[in-house]
DNA sequence: TCGATTTGACCCGT
DNA sequence: ACGGGTCAAATCGA
């Protein structure tokens, strides 16, 4: 294992740990939330510092392109038109699980238009995979990946590669729902398989919902985000969770350039979501803090 | 009628 | 040669 990977691995299971005290201040209402919130940046921090550490490690190695088209129609048949090689911008890949509906079409706040299915080697069930309904219209390169989980039927793993730069998100729900679930998964698909499915247990999945904290630095192509996981938990009037279980999974969000927050469900129904967007707002006001992004 | 999905072939990297 | 990703004609369905 490679020196990096092991720093990572350090660093996420410091992370870890960190989630798992938070769980249980959050467990606890005595504690206050200047130190849940302290535990959130540090948290962050520790996750800032994996994924630098990998965007150093990938660009070592960088993503080799497919030729531009060449027009030899030599070999062709006649029947089948060339292929076009568009130029692809694919970042770092995200990759999250979702629970619930049969046809893995996962809703995440965006139009997509399925393109093509593979079976894979070595799996059970075949990877379809999706564009951003826009992608001619506003040049949207968004693309994603959804295949179901051999070990559990329920689960799909859903890759997502490149942003949106469309302006066509799906309009938030209305919130209002305090049950909220999310993941993340940045290179622990195994484990996650494992915590979905534990968490589909405990939660219904008609009131799930994710809840998405996203940063990404695109102009450094670092692809950074952020991504939090506080799965049944209830907001307060003062923006404050009230919260019995963090699983402490981690989920991509599946968007946006620069700083967002979003909110995705998956098959929710939701009223008066104005505390929990309020409650993020306020985290976007701890995460976008300068020490943040001082290490890019 | 037209947009979305299906599906087999093509392209490309390994 | 093989596997994965994409294309695009055929098909579906609202």
């Amino acid at each position: 294992m490679m020196m990096e990977e092991k720093l990572v691995i350090s660093e996420l299971e410091l992370g870890k740990d960190l989630a798992n005290q938070l769980m249980s201040n959050l467990k606890h209402t005595s504690s206050s939330a200047d130190s849940n919130k302290t535990l959130i940046s540090e948290i962050l921090r520790i996750y800032q510092n994996a994924i630098f550490m990998l965007s150093l490690n990938e660009d070592k190695n960088t993503l080799k392109r497919r030729s531009p088209e060449i027009d030899d129609d030599k070999d062709s048949k006649i029947m089948f038109k060339k292929r076009k090689t568009s130029e692809k911008k694919t970042e770092k890949v995200k990759v999250f699980v979702a629970t619930g509906q049969d046809n893995g079409s996962i809703e995440d706040g965006h139009c997509w238009r399925k393109y093509g299915q593979k079976e894979i080697h070595g799996s059970k069930n075949p990877r379809a995979y999706y564009r951003c309904t826009h992608r001619f219209t506003q040049n949207c390169v968004a693309v994603k990946q959804v295949q179901k989980s051999d070990t559990d039927p329920s689960v799909y793993e859903v890759k997502y590669l490149g942003n949106h730069t469309c302006n066509n998100n799906m309009a938030s729900p209305k919130a209002t729902t305090t049950t909220m679930n999310f993941s993340v998964s940045m290179f622990e698909e195994e484990r996650n398989r494992v915590n979905v499915t534990e968490r589909s247990e405990e939660i219904k999945p008609k009131k799930s919902e994710e809840v998405m904290i996203n940063l990404e630095d695109l102009e450094n192509k670092k692809n950074i985000f952020r991504t939090f996981s506080f799965p049944n938990h209830e907001f307060n009037e003062n923006g404050q969770w009230k919260s019995n279980l963090f699983l402490g999974e981690l989920s991509p969000a599946t968007s946006g350039s620069g700083i967002t927050s979003e909110i995705v469900t998956a098959p929710a129904s939701l009223e008066n979501s104005e505390t929990a967007d309020s409650y993020f707002s306020s985290l976007d006001n701890i995460i976008d803090q300068d020490w943040l992004w001082s290490a890019l």
